[in-house]
DNA sequence: TTGTAAATGAGAATCACTTGCAATTATAGC
DNA sequence: GCTATAATTGCAAGTGATTCTCATTTACAA
């Protein structure tokens, strides 16, 4: 077995290795898609058949509260999840065919940056994030 | 009665002028505050004592569909309405107080515009809050 | 004044997520 | 390895925000 980051973090930190939550673990660095709960929680219960949608609940709180993976809002009425990329970057979530493009904009960080500075806040989160109809699914109507 | 712009708007598009929906009309028009759907709701029985809560979602569904009132996303789990600014703006919200001061990045759009050209995206909507501490509240805390 | 479709109120339903609690289980210490 | 113990889990019930159903009311065109 390979010493998954995630897994050596949490240990490092703590928390008991579960077979449950090394599976979620798994599936998090797997794929490397937005995943919400719900599908987490399908792609978990393959390999922990018995794991339950609190656990996968209670697993990514732990790893959000880590700084492991992140939360989004993708324009959906639920979150998604994704391990802390390298490089930050937002999402446009296309609504005709549902496709995430990522994207990174250092002008909104600076922007962020020279707000803080100048009304003197501390940011603690930010919250990005574009929806709309990408290149193919405008041709496939008007315009 | 001053013909409110909302009414007027609202009476234009075929909807008809019922006495809660001009009493939600009349609190979002006045406080040009951030109101969630309970204080709106809490605000509007004030005139209007026998209106619902879902007469309440139902008037700023219809608003919002409109493009007369704008719902944000301000760090808590339900949203808040304000009537369309003439100046688009962005919110930071303090966990310390709960004051929520509203800014402007002009840079933000330019950043927005740029990848639409660049990537063939439509934009529809752009969620863009943050959260953090207030120039008040950290000197509450330590720093 | 009336007919009719739109709007409302009350409460049930939904959805994403959280929590209580008894049963499991990881793991530190022997 | 075996144990004690506290962390973790599964399940089911609970939340909070928002939506929906449906019978009743009401705006307003004619
Ligand atoms: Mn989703
Ligand atoms: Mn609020
Ligand atoms: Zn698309
Ligand atoms: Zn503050």
């Amino acid at each position: 077995m390979k010493p998954s980051p995630l897994i050596t973090a949490l240990q490092a930190s703590g928390h008991r290795i579960t077979r449950q939550r090394r599976v979620v673990l798994e599936v998090l660095e797997e794929s490397q898609e937005h995943l919400d709960a719900e599908s987490l929680y399908q792609k978990a219960r393959q390999r922990a058949p018995r794991i339950s949608l609190a656990t996968v609940y209670r697993t990514v709180a732990v790893l959000k509260q880590m700084g492991l993976i992140a939360e989004y809002s993708l324009g959906e009425e639920h979150g998604h999840f994704e391990t802390v990329p390298e490089t930050p970057h937002y999402h446009f979530t296309c609504i005709g065919c549902g496709q995430v493009v990522e994207f990174d904009t250092p002008q909104v960080a600076v922007a962020i940056q020279e707000l803080a500075e100048r009304e003197g806040l501390e940011i603690c989160t930010v919250q990005f994030s574009l929806t709309g109809y990408c290149a193919c699914c405008r041709a496939g109507r008007g315009r």
